[in-house]
DNA sequence: CAGCATCCGTTGGGATACTG
DNA sequence: CAGTATCCCAACGGATGCTG
């Protein structure tokens, strides 16, 4: 049953292969945030895009967004469960490229992921 | 060391996101094939889109390519450690792909992808 | 058989401006 | 504050043709 193992594979990596998906994920399972602090954490990354993929994460199921009718807006987000169960995946993709990855010189990486850290 | 983290997961991300990448690993993870042999159990991919992404996970470390002086030409692709090492996450993200997906429906599947099942 | 060079169309990330 | 609507550009997958 290759065929099915592919697909489910590949419908995994479509989900989180975005280029701040797994930045989003990573700031959200700490605790839910609204999206000036989602924003905040991931300085680099451009309004329209966050938003672009935000909308992706809850289409597929990863994050709810919550509106509430404050003035001004109020909208939070919030990791699933099956957000939630994708953290495990997200630290052994850690791992391994701790591992097996030279992070500082590498091409392949990308110094556009910037996270602020906990102040 | 969020900013680590994530570094190491989007360089792990940025090295299996391309469209074949998963798919090649997997019928690599059996055993040592060579080029046209990859070719024929995914029929689906373009000749120089599979050039470009073996290409790649060479660069990457993935996978060795070792190159015979016989006449016709003869090129074989094995995994490397760090590529069997990757074995077990492939299965989790499958895991939880089937878990969550509606891989039957849903339009994240990408029904170009075709893997011919061991005959 | 396996690979390279080249060109092309699509897409996804990003920039800008405007709304409730 | 959060979101929509456009537009733009680079990158990637893919098609074609040629080589040892």
């Amino acid at each position: 049953m290759k065929i099915k193992q592919i697909k489910a594979i590949k419908a995994t990596l479509d989900i989180v292969c975005g280029k701040w998906k797994a930045a989003i994920l990573l700031v959200l399972v700490d605790k839910t945030l609204r999206f000036s602090e989602i924003k905040a954490r991931l300085p680099k990354v451009n309004h329209q895009t966050l938003i672009k993929q935000l909308k992706d994460l809850e289409r597929d199921g990863l994050i709810t967004r919550t509106k509430y009718d404050d003035i001004p807006p109020r909208v939070e987000y919030t990791l699933t469960e099956y957000g939630k169960e994708l953290e495990q995946l997200l630290k052994d993709m850690m791992d391994w490229g701790e591992k097996h990855l030279d992070l500082k010189n590498k091409k392949y990486i990308d110094d556009d992921i910037l996270v602020k850290e906990e102040s």
